[in-house]
DNA sequence: GAGCGCAACGTAAACGTTTTCATCGCGGCT
DNA sequence: AGCCGCGATGAAAACGTTTACGTTGCGCTC
């Protein structure tokens, strides 16, 4: 049995069934106005006076009128809703890259699509393909399998589109990326402060734009700040096993580093592992030094020094350029934006300074070449 | 000036403008056919020769027509999409939710609209209307603001919705809980069977739906195996430095306890911190559990035995529970199904056998309370 | 061979909005 | 007094689908 509620649009006690939707015309009928008049008074658009609008806005809300998405999005070719299209991530970055999102996204009154956990470009074309028509705009993680060719091929003609963490310059999006290449540099150049001038690298996948990002970062820093050094670089896959491998086959080096600088924390991580079962204190025999700061970095001992990126504002960062491009249509999205990140000071650099330190090495900044068309 | 495209899918190679938007109608002329017919064959409903259907499907793929969301929804009376509605939390509990219904919603052919990081019951009602209308189904997490009373004034009349964690028993919605009792008890005798009776409980927040259960059903665990112990319960707010204050607190008292069990991991984690203030080992001293399993758990020293939560499956299960709902229309939702947990043995409970061990205490269990209409 | 049933297909209504255009009334100007 | 302009309002078209219903043609049965 259904529950029955009463509801009555019309005048007087009118008990109908239950699951009534109410449109426009119900509350056109019961403010004895047209509905022309009450799409005109609920949004806004002026051309009613104050006092109908009054009266429509009383019914409407007594009505629990609200509009039809579908039938809107119809007429107005607009749907009010971004979507957010992301690889197959886990985790610290996925969470807090849709919180940033989804806070501003509804600050601009828009709706957040997810399609998320996607793993090759076929995957992600799919998923391209049924948000076609759904959203107003999009946000691309970019991963292996997504770059300037795929999106030549999927994204849909004119739709703006905020890119992430790419280095596709496609004319079709707007692309905002992490600082790595700064990120790094600043904690080579922290670390060779320290003394440890002697830093070996453990790099990301390949086919990751963070990754090699970071690696460009070290090399140049290195290559300017310890420039009599040969660079010891061993490659792992930004996984943690990959770390403790990395980090033994260092150890089975002849000179021992006196820094490790992994791509990624959870990389720092394993290779905290592989010299503590080495018998090396960290930082006293060997520093170490991680990227991303999640929240693990904080609670292994020592407490891992690394490079924070505030993840949460890049997907805010990135939902503000997407309303920007929403808001100028037609015109031409390329341009590309940076956020800076921060590193994090902990105990595992061997800088001990009392408590963690966090110095801002990069700020935001923006290589805009926006040329409008029209 | 708005930039003008012209409008030409007629015959023969169309190297047409920019972003035309193809209708229906454009495919049925093109294949010398009525819209219908293209509605028909293009949503496998029968009612057209498979010579015709294959004819109309190869000239929809190459002029890439895809369908009109929203026009479709306004007859259809639906979205192909549920919402997630959730208050605002970080980190690993919240991706791998997303990540669970997302890729359940995917396999069913739905897609997902997010909305989360609602602060308070206003926040999460003005969401629920919002999603009005946008949305087949629902699925929420409960959150302190968001009870019986709230999905009373606030869930769309008729709207299928499942609630995650929650002990509301409205007719409108089928709930689905982590059955946290089950947990925390088969925790507790863990514990006891080591031998430590002596266990305090550090509770979480009174308004969470999961702290009650877990503290509920740590009493219950006490009362049936260790009965003679008396009861010691200090009330934490599921944050570190809360765990950090009860286990100072525990401390402090005159008899110290031989176990802490703490209602979460991060209070757990901020135990072990007062704990190596106090000069006390673990599990040497002192045992400690936790309840979650978050990713940290592992990498503190010692790695903490916990009570693991499979919170994707979670998000699956749900899913697959309101997919269930949506396609029973009108009958009640009325159920209640319960996810089981695992714990998880690691160093700081004191039973050292080598590596980590799990073991699954709890099933799956439904209790199923549909009552059909029609 | 006429009637009948059925499959294939077309026509048009309907969904709930927004928006253009027309209508109306009214005040001010010439 | 007539006209013009303008602000408020209503009528109706349009958006792109799905679907109920009508029409056609064809094969079958009697």
């Amino acid at each position: 049995m259904k529950t029955f509620t009463l509801r009555s649009p019309a005048i007087g006690p009118t008990p109908w069934g239950s699951a009534v939707t109410i449109t426009i015309k119900d509350v056109a009928r019961e403010a004895k106005v047209s509905v022309a008049s009450v799409s005109r008074a609920l949004n806004g658009n002026g051309g009613v006076t104050a006092a109908t609008e009054q009266r429509i806005r009383e019914v409407a809300s007594r009505l629990r009128y609200v509009p039809h998405g579908a039938a809107r999005s119809l007429i107005t070719r607009r749907t009010h809703t971004i979507g957010a299209l992301l690889p197959d991530l886990h985790g610290e970055f996925f969470s807090e890259l849709i919180r940033g999102i989804d806070l501003e996204a509804r600050s601009h009154g828009l709706h957040l699509l997810v399609s998320s956990s996607h793993d090759g470009a076929e995957d992600a074309a799919a998923a391209l393909r049924a948000m076609q028509g759904r959203v107003d705009g999009i946000v691309i993680l970019s991963s292996p399998g997504v770059d300037a060719d795929f999106l030549e091929a999927n994204l849909p003609e004119g739709l703006p589109s905020v890119l992430l963490n790419s280095d596709v310059k496609s004319g079709a999006a707007a692309v905002l990326n992490i600082d790595n290449f700064a990120g790094t540099y600043a904690m080579v150049r922290h670390l060779v402060g320290l003394g440890h001038a002697r830093i070996a690298f453990v790099s990301g996948p390949k086919d990751n734009y963070d990754a090699r990002q970071r690696e460009a970062g070290f090399r140049a820093a290195m290559a300017k700040l310890a420039p009599g050094e040969p660079l010891r670089i061993v490659s792992g896959n930004f996984s943690e096993s990959s770390g403790y491998l990395a980090a033994r086959e260092l150890l089975a080096g002849k000179t021992r580093p006196q820094a490790v600088f992994a791509a990624n924390d959870m990389m720092a991580v394993g290779c905290l592992q592989a010299f503590k079962e080495a018998g090396l204190a960290v930082p006293g025999d060997i520093a170490l030094a991680g990227f991303d700061d999640i929240p693990i970095a904080r609670y292994v001992t020592p407490p891992l020094s690394t490079v924070r990126v505030r993840i949460a504002e890049l997907g805010k960062n990135a939902m503000d350029l997407l309303a920007d491009l929403m808001d100028r249509p037609g015109s031409s999205a390329a341009s590309v934006h940076t956020l800076g990140c921060d590193i994090v000071v902990r105990d595992s650099c061997g800088a001990h300074r009392g408590g963690a330190a966090t110095t801002t090495t990069t700020t935001t900044t923006t290589k805009s070449r926006r040329s409008s068309s029209r």
